[in-house]
DNA sequence: ACCTGAACACCGTTCAAGT
DNA sequence: ACCTGAACACCGTTCAAGT
């Protein structure tokens, strides 16, 4: 019997490992990544838990697959910038707008280095750092700080949103609570903490993202010109 | 019955939350974060899972207060360093030594922001970004790129050390594995990525890591000045 | 070749019963 | 008040049995 013959029979769709990853975005960003299990994905697509691991190798595989087809989808919208400082801001705000959208993606790249959606992210700062005509030497440590930042962001950003997911709150019910932990601190050993406590639900998490970007490539400007 | 007195009476130490966290972090260390588990921590302290939750209110808290723990010890031995910038790299290295030693503290660093061991190290830098004397404006977007920077490397070297644990390989054959997979990505799409695999396996990631933060500095001096 | 779903070997957490 | 350890409600993964 010819692949998925079965399924098609019944009026299914064929099960594929391009329509399980697909459920499997749905069921992070509507559950959550402790919704994404065996059982749940395998009853969204009218299957066995077992049949899954004919087309992915394991939970990783599947969280890993997942989040790069956001990030190549993220990557693939940049590349209409013209200089490539534009370009590097702009890479960082689509990931961290995907991410935003879809925050088990952060968790995931922090998760995974080296794998295909961090080397897609690589990729593309490393092509818009060479652009920059730096020093030799100093590619690797303009790329480098670049992408941990970025992708520290990200992992950052997604734990935030992980938080408020869990407990149900949104974004200022999640700002105001934490201001109220910080402001009962010791007021000795936490001074900065308990003034900032005040601030947060103000600060623009993005525009200071962008910030951040903006100040490496200064320093890069200052330290690594030839 | 007072506190503990029937364990005392059998000749073992009393069961307290810095036991059972002392005991975590020994398990974390040896066993990575799959290692911990209410039953192993139980056997090693010779009580019943049960009897932790009266000490700790989840694996969640458990691993948190760990990871306070040593970062806590990390934080506490920067404060020899003279200078602001000295006193920030100082931190950056404390902290990547420490993630270093036990990785897992990376990854919960990454996992829980805002809660006390994401505050002592905000706390830290946020002081010697004071310090700098910038710009009221500037303050925060300073502290806020170079504690992003920092806690965002932590997360990504933890999840390196984490899975070379996982394939039980060591860091250069690790890069060497990866450096593999690297050069045989397509060579239209990943030209920085296929240019850089041979070199990963020379670079030094705490000497990256410090450069990011001069980097940063940098750009803080040229662009924050008042 | 692909799918099924019960079974296996785990988890964190709870809670009645002890001391 | 604190501890015990069986029980509960889950997991990811495997695998004999089907088609």
């Amino acid at each position: 019997m010819t692949k998925n013959t079965r399924r098609i029979q019944r009026g299914e769709l064929a099960l594929t490992r391009a329509a399980i990853i697909d459920a499997s975005i749905a069921l992070l960003d509507s559950s959550g990544e402790s919704g994404l299990t065996f059982r749940a994905l395998a009853a969204v697509l009218a299957t066995g838990a077992g049949a899954l691991y004919f087309h992915v190798a394991s939970r990783e595989d599947l969280v890993n697959a997942s989040c790069d087809a956001i990030v190549a989808r993220a990557m693939a919208a940049t590349m209409t910038f013209a200089s490539p400082p534009q370009r590097l801001r702009a890479i960082g705000l689509a990931l961290f707008d995907a991410i935003d959208a879809h925050p088990w993606v952060g968790a995931e790249l922090a998760r995974a280095p080296g794998t295909m959606p961090t080397v897609r992210i690589l990729e593309g700062i490393g092509q818009q750092v060479q652009a920059l005509d730096l020093a030799e030497e100093a590619l690797w440590a303009a790329t480098s700080a670049l992408f941990s930042y970025i992708v520290g962001v990200a992992g950052q950003n997604a734990a935030n949103a992980r938080i408020g997911r869990e407990r149900g709150l949104d974004r200022s019910t999640f700002l105001d609570a934490l201001a109220t932990q910080w402001s009962q601190l010791d007021a000795n050993a936490f001074p900065f903490a308990r003034s900032v406590a005040t601030q947060l639900r103000g600060h623009d998490d993005r525009a200071d993202f962008v910030t951040g970007i903006d100040l490496i490539l200064d320093g890069i400007a200052t330290r690594c010109a030839r």
